[in-house]
DNA sequence: AGTTTTACTGACCATATGGTCAGTAATAGT
DNA sequence: ACTATTACTGACCATATGGTCAGTAAAACT
């Protein structure tokens, strides 16, 4: 197995790194189900299926261990939304956006979830990253929106409540997946529960930018 | 004769109803930040301004007082959205139902964020709600707005969906309060921001429904 | 090989936690 | 006024909690 060299400390081995790996794992679900207060340490540990002493070992406080996730969390999410541009088709980008959203959702439900919490606590621990990082982001994408608006691309719209719209129907999925699947009548947020979510989002959404969806189909 | 019994147990006095309010009310605010687990009985007698065995002489434990929580706001819920017919003017009633909705997420963010949490470590107090409840309201509502369909007063659109998707879009301003107003550059959720996020999402429910807002405003 | 450093662990600790209990104050009933 | 019931509370308890420590096992280095 070669080692890629990911790490910011360069003093871990490989096995120290994978333990590591399945703790932050492991408590990622750990404080998304529970939030921070809630999150138990010897309950974590048997997630992660470590003796507790060995996850002090790697984080020295559960605080400290509650950042890690957080930031392992945020550092995914920076990568994944930041393909369209201002040249791009407003259609098509919207569509990518919302199925990329929707696609970290019900992968990474328990990372949606534990920004979820932090977000319900009043952010505690992310005032700091919704404005130096989350906020950046967000000027970014609006503009690349204000500027289909001035191509006319798209009908004049709030390029940030339209963010917030997405963002928030896309989310609702991940946190409130047993109360999407109770109230559509559905087992599991399986393929086609996914998709036909992804095309009622993206056609709705695209009709609320003025846009023709590509599928009249009525 | 039988006097006017609103409530069901008789037998407190006034004084110890207002106790009993008072502690409820704290408690609303301790679940929904901390959720269940995270909640501390200490901090929530600090909050309602009681000793903490008091508590206990009203609500014999943390779960049961949880339960009283979640049952108030279930039931102040239910008063709440179940306005429109089938013979109501569907771009009337959508738009009473998204500001109605805004507005308890506005004026009660608690209520929302409680539910937050309980949604998200997987409902373990609601399932039977959700089925027993949640779900023939959602149907009924999805009714009439299945009837307006078939009465050609709005294009075709999956109900559930457009009900999930307004009521995901307007709790999300109560959950995330902090992100919201992070990201919107706002400091309050005050009367503009609410206001303008109302017309926002009003006009484009109204066209996701294939509908003309009645304030083009262009 | 031996030695040093890193990775790990069972046993333990101080404190915080939900909850109890014996007793007091207040109200209601007569 | 006396009694009974309800409302409340300071002191306390068993247990769970986050975290430590002394020691062991396993690599890494020489």
């Amino acid at each position: 197995m070669v080692s890629l060299d990911l790490k910011s400390t360069p003093s871990d081995s490989d096995a120290s790194r994978e333990t590591k790996q399945k703790i932050l794992s492991a408590a990622k679900n750990e404080f998304a189900q529970y939030g921070f207060e809630g999150a138990r340490m010897q309950r974590l540990a048997n997630r992660a299926e470590v003796p507790k002493p060995n996850i002090h070992y790697h984080f020295k406080t559960k605080q400290q261990l509650y950042l890690a996730v957080l930031e392992q969390i945020i550092a995914s999410w920076n990568q994944a939304f930041n393909h369209a541009t201002a040249e791009s088709d407003p259609a098509e980008a919207l569509e990518t956006f919302v199925r990329e959203k929707l696609n970290q959702a019900r992968f990474d439900p328990a990372a949606s979830r534990l920004f979820a919490n932090e977000m319900i606590q009043g952010a505690p621990n992310l005032k700091r990253y919704l404005s130096t990082d989350m906020r950046p982001w967000v000027m970014d994408r609006s503009h690349v929106i204000l500027e289909w608006v001035r191509a006319k691309k798209i009908r004049p719209i709030d390029p940030e409540r339209l963010i917030f719209l997405v963002w928030s129907a896309t989310q609702h999925y991940a946190d409130f997946q047993v109360q999407a699947l109770a109230l559509l009548n559905r087992a599991e947020f399986d393929d086609s529960v996914a998709q036909e979510t992804a095309d009622f989002l993206v056609d709705f959404v695209l009709r609320g930018c003025g846009l023709q969806p590509k599928n009249p189909c009525g």
